[in-house]
DNA sequence: AATGAATGAGGTTTCATTCAT
DNA sequence: CATGAATGAAACCTCATTCAT
């Protein structure tokens, strides 16, 4: 075991906090297939299984934790880009998408996961906390969104971006569910799914139809009304 | 007709097994949050817990032959409405989905737990013999749709439903976890999201941008290529 | 399925009896480690399942059958060898043992198996029984093997037989577990159980020490007393 | 010694361990017919089900180890016996035979259920840990007793160990059997067997066939060369 | 006599959480 | 604060046996 100091100020305690959910979520990466149970997590962090329980209330709110942190991330970039004057495109938006949901290996199967969560297993309290703060931080980006895109109408910034975070995580599963589909004749005709890819041009599909003029591809000049 | 003690004809186990379909969608509907046990399950079905055994090989599958149920007769539907000769609108497409996906309380928490299950508790081989199905059943569907819809390149059909489906679960998770959301200022000018209504507006969005002219709305003329 | 007739006629019956009886065997020779259930039995047998339980009160009274058929053929082929004039050697009675418990590959994990089940399974009227016939069979062999040996008290053949099997249960149940030990420095000198080897030197020297004169090895002339 | 709430030193667990193999134990004792599962080895143990499992890996292990201490408890004092100058007699080694298998109610009922466990249910390279730490105590006892024997080859002192050790189990298995043999004439005279006095006998003859001269009965001078 | 569908008791194991130390 | 031993509910699945057909 490793021996380690108390946590006496708070900014100890603040390290801990991340430390445990830095565990989580290596374990999570290494293995998106299984929760890992509190005792790997702690193991992981070095920590004792009860010491978790001093800095999470309960195993749920911890993933959810994990997984609000992933979205602050995402969040905070989108909003920093839509804050800057120069007028964003869609390029970069699916950009900051790779960065964050697609290539993080960590976020959407824990999106999914923290979704059935929320439902069920955290305390209603808690789970309106985590859905104001989700409301914040879409509204905020929403409306920077309605900045750059003058074609969408009021509310038009926040739809979008849950139809696009929508089409992320389904588009998720089905891949990840498509994977290892038999080859040969038995696919009927049926590629497989390239996620990547397939995303990319359902999102581009999404905007288009939603704005309602193309949007420029990568290299070309940027797609905000100007 | 009379239901027998014992299901000794091929055509009464066919009913049992539809039995316990029934019964194990009917405790899903009245609890989405958990999943019933096996034994609640054939309480419900009014037998005893072995016998689901011989029904189904184990409690996973069991839950995947419910959602593939499910599946299947939004399948069905579709390909009967694609089959026809008179031209589909997408305002049909969407009544199909209300029906079967939307309004069946049992078909999204289900869709969502059962990505879960092929992903890691189903045998390799069961799962990709339901993966196989789903891709059949795609095909079949993409390509009729792609007779309809002219405009569609080939593959498209497929692709254009994967989005759909992935924007109809996407969405409905999050319009799960954004239920009973805050009241009053804390929802930060952030609607609470109408599932029913934001879903058909996104789905509207998607396909106008991958078909890349408007859609008729319901009650105008027809929307399939004359 | 297999249809079959009806055994209406006694004979059939006891065909029926013995189908089973070589089912299970051959079941339990393919894979000594497990019992097979009783479908697998029935299956074998090309029967349904409750038709085994027309011919045996229960799975461990036709496990008992199987094992009793054993131990009947090795006492028969002795008690014949016994029965004649010549006077038997050692090594002829070894060869019995070798023929029917050694090398039928069924006898002795049965025999282990039965031991327990004759002591807690079996209604007590069905194990006395059983324990009768076998108390019969010892006795007539011990007193053959009396008048062959004349060195033997009275009582002293049954004493041979009995712990001449106890060494050749015992020990075939030493060598089982000896199985795969670990090979190098790690087996400390201990050789590992050669079984049909070593029983041989052990029973040879029971029989040497009980007798009190060496025994004709084989090739050599008969043992017996003249 | 206090007995403690939380096993937290070492050997406080050790303490657990022994108290958990005790329980075990004790409830064979009490019914060597059956094998009492965890709940109840928990609950004679006093403690939760939960906590067996922190303890041992397995009830397959947990058994194990019940045989393994009995095994131990035996061979250290065979060897403690063979370690001394003055020379053993068989008299000697059949007393610690007496006192540590014979007259301990759950050694051999014990010994006849782990045969099979190894064999089948116990992971393999926990059943070679088991044998191989077997081989080690066998083959430090066999070198004691040819020391104490002269007559006996090298490897002459693991393999009469062997037969006896055979001798013992076997012949209790079919004494176990015999007893509750029909009285009278059913009996076909054949003698119902006394375990301890029919296993005294065989090993007297099986020890002196295989040592070529008389041992000593109890009470004369001791039977090792000297 | 034969079938095989139905039964349901019975046992093992996992793991989130608590709380004595 | 930190620990990790203890808890015990919860769930799955097998299979010998019964009995309606």
């Amino acid at each position: 075991m490793v021996i380690r100091q108390r946590a006496v100020h708070s900014e100890d305690k603040q390290e801990r906090h991340h430390a445990i959910l830095d565990a989580a979520e290596r374990l999570f990466a290494r293995a998106p297939a299984r929760v890992a149970n509190v005792a790997e997590v702690a193991d992981e962090a070095g920590l004792a299984k009860g010491t978790v329980y001093l800095y999470f209330p309960s195993k749920d709110e911890l993933l959810l934790a994990v997984h609000e942190r992933h979205v602050d991330d995402f969040f905070s970039a989108l909003n920093a880009l839509l804050a800057a004057d120069t007028p964003a495109s869609l390029t970069e938006i699916l950009t900051l998408t790779r960065i964050h949901m697609i290539e993080r290996p960590t976020f959407l199967p824990l999106a999914t996961r923290c979704f059935g969560l929320v439902q069920t297993e955290i305390p209603p309290a808690i789970a309106q906390g985590f859905k104001a703060r989700m409301a914040e931080r879409l509204g905020t980006a929403g409306g920077g969104l309605e900045r750059h895109f003058p074609e969408l109408p009021a509310g038009g910034g926040v739809a979008l971006l849950r139809h696009s975070y929508a089409l992320i995580v389904g588009l998720w599963q089905m891949a990840a569910n498509a994977k290892d589909m038999p080859a040969g004749q038995a696919n009927c005709g049926v590629d497989p799914l390239d996620y990547p890819v397939e995303l990319e041009r359902a999102l581009r599909a999404l905007w288009e139809g939603t704005i309602g003029r193309p949007l420029a591809l990568p290299g070309e000049a940027p797609d905000s009304a100007s």
